[in-house]
DNA sequence: CGCGGAGACCTTTTT
DNA sequence: GGTCTCCGCG
C-alpha cells in the first residue's frame, strides 16, 4: 500500500541548481519554499502568480517529492500546459508524470478508471453544453406536465441544475431565492432533474457538471479510492483559486485532509465567475477552513506601467468585499491610459483599427494587440472594420470551432462506436441520411436498443452488422444510404484508436458530399474538418481524442492554429476569455452604461462588485498602452432604431487626472 | 413524416 | 448573423 509521505522514503533529493532567493522576490520565495503546509497566495494581477506556482513545483521535485505525487488544478488545460512547459524547462525536462489540468480534465480521467463504481462504463461520453441541453429537451418531453406551456425552457433548468450541483445548495432554496417564478413547478422540475440523471447514466453520458459532482460522489462513497487519492495527492496546487465554485473547494478540501499541503493561488479581485456558481468566498474564508495557513501576498506588479496599474488600483477601489491591497508597480513611467469617447461603433471600430496601425507602425506587432469586450457581439463592427481594411485579426467567437454543426457530425460517428449507448450520436447520424427525421430516428434507436441484451450486449459486438439488421425499418428513400452508413460502421470499426483516420473515413464515405450538397459555405467547413482530423493526430486512443475534443475550448485550439502559420494577427476576445493573458496594448470598447456593467447581469445580487472586478481583469491584461472607448450612439437590436449610450460607470468613477481624455466626436463638427 | 422556406427572435460571461 | 418555429407541400 502506498505509503504517507515521508521525506526520507522517497527518492534523494535531486538538484537542479535554481537560486530561488535569485529569481523570486522575498514573498514569492517564502512561498514556493514554504514547509508543507496549507497556505494561501494572495496574487495580485500581473505579479508573477504563473512564476510562483511554477518555481513552486520545481521547489517540490527539489525536495525529492515525486512528480506523480503532486497536482496541478488550473482553470484551463492550456495554463496546465503551459505551465508543465514551464517546470520541464527548468529541470530541462522529464516531467511526464507530473497531473496537471483542469477540475474537469483531472476528474474525467479519474472517473473513467472507477466508472463502474457509479453505474457507468469507463467509455462513457462526456456531452457539451448544446447536447447537454437537447437530452435535458427530450427529458422535459417525456415528463407530463401540467400548463406545459409556461414550463421553464431547457436552458433555464439546464443553469437551475448547474446551480444546485455548483454550489451544493438545495434545488428549494435555489428557486425561492433567485427563480421565484418557477417555484410552482418545483415537484415538477424535481421530475425532470431525477429523469435527466437516470437518461445519462443509461446511455452512459456525462454532462460538465457530471466530471466534477460524480468525481466527488465516487470519493466520497468509496472509502478506498478517498485514500487512494488522499495519499497519492500529496501535494496540491490550485491556480485561480478565487473562480472555484463550492464543489470544486469540496474536492479540494477532501483530498487535502489527509495531508493538508495545500497551496492555493488566487486574486478575489479578479473573481469573475460567480454566474457559474464560483464563490469568491472561498478565499476569503480559507484561512479560517485551513487553522493554520500561511497567507502570502505578492502586491508587486510586473506586467504594466504605474499609470495603468494607479487606473486599475482607482478602478477597483469602490469595491468593498476584498482583501484590501494595492499593487505597487516597478515598471518606469509609461503614457497615461485614454479614454476615447466616439460617435458611434463605427467610428469606435475606425479608431481601434487607425490606432492599431499607427502603434504597428511605431514597430509594436499585431500579436501584441488585444481589443477586449463585455459580450461576443459587441465586436461585430469591429470585424467589419478589419475586414474592410485587411487587418488579420483572430476572434474567439461565441460559436466554438469543436460545437459547430459539422465537426459535431462527423464526431458523432466516432462517438457512437465508441459509446453504442450513446443515443444522441446515434440519432444525429442517422438523421443526417434522407428521409429520417426526429420521428424515424426515435424509432430506429429502439430496434437498435431491442439487440443490446444481457447475453450479447451492444458495446461488445460489431455494430455495422446490427445496424444492418435494422435496414428494413428504415423508409425507402434511406435505403441506400443506409446501406451506405453500415458499411461505413464497419469500415470505422477496423480503425479503432485511430481518430484522425476515423475523421478521414467518414469524410470519404459521403459527408463531404452531403456538405457540399446542403451547406452555401461547405468550403470553409472541408477547412474545419481537414484540421479536426490534424488536431486528432495527436491522439493515440480514441478515449482521448473524445475527451478532449468535449474539453479543450476554443481558444486553446485556435492558438495552436495560430501558431503554425507566421502571420500578425490582432486578437478580439472577451474579457473572460482573456483571463491570465497579457498584451502590451490593449483596447477595451464598449464601455456604456448596460453594456459594460451589463443591463442582463442586473438581476443579480452583487452584481455591480463583479462586474467592476471583470473591469479590473480587463484594465490589467495591459502592459503598455490601454485605450478605453464607448460610442455615444449606438444601433439596437432589431428595430434598427439608435440609442443614445451613457458612458459606464467605470469610467465615470475614474479620477480624471489618470487618464488623457480624448474627445473623437467634437472632430467631426 | 420529412423537408424546405419564411419569418420571428435573440445575442453575458464558459469548463 | 444564427437558431428556432411554424407552415404547407410532397
Amino acid at each position: 500500500m502506498a505509503q504517507d509521505y515521508v521525506i526520507q522514503n522517497l527518492r534523494p533529493p535531486v538538484e537542479f541548481h535554481i537560486d530561488y532567493a535569485k529569481e523570486l522576490n522575498q514573498q514569492q520565495h517564502a512561498a514556493v519554499t514554504a514547509l508543507p503546509a496549507p497556505s494561501l497566495v494572495i496574487a495580485g494581477a500581473g505579479s508573477g502568480k504563473t512564476r510562483t506556482l511554477t518555481y513552486r513545483v520545481a521547489y517540490l521535485l527539489e525536495q525529492g517529492i515525486p512528480a506523480d505525487r503532486i497536482l496541478l488544478l488550473t482553470f484551463t488545460n492550456k495554463a496546465a500546459r503551459e505551465m508543465m512547459r514551464r517546470v520541464s524547462d527548468l529541470l530541462e525536462g522529464g516531467l511526464s508524470l507530473l497531473w496537471g489540468g483542469t477540475f474537469h480534465s483531472v476528474g474525467s480521467r479519474i472517473l473513467r478508471r472507477h466508472a463502474d463504481r457509479l453505474g457507468y462504463r469507463p467509455d462513457f461520453t462526456i456531452l457539451d453544453r448544446e447536447d447537454a441541453r437537447a437530452l435535458l429537451k427530450t427529458c422535459i418531453e417525456e415528463t407530463k406536465i401540467e400548463h406545459a406551456s409556461r414550463f421553464p425552457k431547457a436552458d433555464v433548468l439546464a443553469n437551475l441544475f448547474s446551480l444546485e450541483i455548483n454550489t451544493g445548495d438545495p434545488l428549494s432554496k435555489i428557486l425561492s431565492e433567485q427563480y421565484e417564478y418557477l417555484e410552482p413547478f418545483g415537484e415538477e422540475i424535481s421530475t425532470v432533474a431525477r429523469a435527466f440523471t437516470t437518461r445519462k447514466q443509461k446511455t452512459n453520458v456525462m454532462d460538465f457538471d457530471d466530471l466534477l459532482s460524480l468525481w466527488l460522489k465516487l470519493l466520497r462513497e468509496n472509502e478506498d479510492l478517498l485514500e487512494l487519492y488522499q495519499r497519492r495527492f500529496q501535494f496540491l496546487l490550485v491556480d485561480e483559486y478565487q473562480d472555484t465554485n463550492r464543489l470544486q473547494s469540496d474536492l479540494i478540501d477532501l483530498l487535502a485532509k489527509r495531508h493538508g499541503n495545500v497551496m492555493v493561488v488566487g486574486d478575489d479581485s479578479q473573481s469573475i465567475y460567480s454566474w457559474r456558481g464560483a464563490n469568491f468566498k472561498n478565499i476569503l474564508q480559507f484561512p479560517e477552513r485551513y487553522p493554520g495557513a500561511q497567507v502570502y501576498r505578492i502586491e508587486t506588479n510586473y506586467r504594466s506601467t504605474p499609470e495603468i496599474l494607479n487606473l486599475a488600483n482607482a478602478a477597483i477601489a469602490s469595491n468593498t468585499c476584498q482583501y484590501a491591497k494595492v499593487l505597487k508597480a516597478v515598471r518606469p513611467s509609461g503614457e497615461r491610459p485614454v479614454v476615447a469617447s466616439c460617435e458611434d461603433g463605427r467610428q469606435q471600430a475606425e479608431f481601434v483599427a487607425q490606432r492599431a496601425l499607427q502603434l504597428r507602425e511605431s514597430g509594436i506587432s499585431l500579436n501584441d494587440m488585444a481589443v477586449l469586450y463585455r459580450s461576443h457581439f459587441h465586436a461585430l463592427e469591429l470585424q467589419m472594420e478589419l475586414t474592410r481594411r485587411q487587418i488579420p485579426f483572430t476572434i474567439t467567437s461565441g460559436l466554438r470551432f469543436f460545437e459547430q454543426a459539422h465537426i459535431k457530425d462527423v464526431s458523432a460517428y466516432i462517438k457512437w462506436i465508441h459509446n453504442p449507448a450513446d443515443e444522441l450520436s446515434f440519432k444525429r447520424i442517422i438523421q443526417l441520411l434522407p428521409g429520417i427525421g426526429g420521428k424515424g430516428a426515435g424509432k430506429l434507436w429502439s430496434a437498435i436498443q431491442a439487440k443490446d441484451t444481457p447475453e450479447a450486449p451492444l458495446n461488445s459486438q460489431p455494430l455495422a452488422p446490427v445496424v444492418q439488421g435494422c435496414a428494413r425499418l428504415a423508409p425507402k428513400k434511406a435505403q441506400a444510404a443506409w446501406a451506405q452508413l453500415s458499411a461505413t460502421l464497419s469500415q470505422l470499426e477496423d480503425l479503432k484508436d485511430q481518430p484522425s483516420a476515423m475523421v478521414d473515413l467518414i469524410l470519404e464515405a459521403g459527408y463531404t458530399e452531403y456538405l457540399q450538397d446542403t451547406f452555401p459555405n461547405f468550403r470553409s467547413r472541408q477547412e474545419d474538418l481537414a484540421q479536426l482530423s490534424t488536431f486528432a493526430l495527436q491522439f493515440k486512443t480514441t478515449d482521448d481524442f473524445l475527451t478532449q475534443l468535449a474539453l479543450v475550448t476554443n481558444t486553446e485550439s485556435e492558438d495552436e492554429a495560430a501558431a503554425e502559420e507566421p502571420e500578425e494577427r490582432i486578437r478580439l476576445s472577451t474579457i473572460h476569455q482573456a483571463k491570465g493573458l497579457e498584451f502590451p496594448v490593449v483596447f477595451l470598447i464598449m464601455l456604456c452604461e448596460g453594456l459594460f456593467p451589463s443591463t442582463r447581469s442586473m438581476d443579480r445580487i452583487d452584481f455591480e462588485e463583479e462586474e467592476r472586478r471583470l473591469f479590473y481583469v480587463a484594465v490589467t491584461r495591459a502592459m503598455d498602452h490601454l485605450y478605453l472607448s464607448y460610442p455615444a450612439v449606438r444601433m439596437t437590436a432589431g428595430n434598427s432604431g439608435e440609442m443614445f449610450q451613457r458612458r459606464s460607470r467605470f469610467l465615470a468613477e475614474l479620477p480624471e487626472e489618470l487618464v488623457d481624455t480624448w474627445n473623437l466626436r467634437s472632430s467631426l463638427f
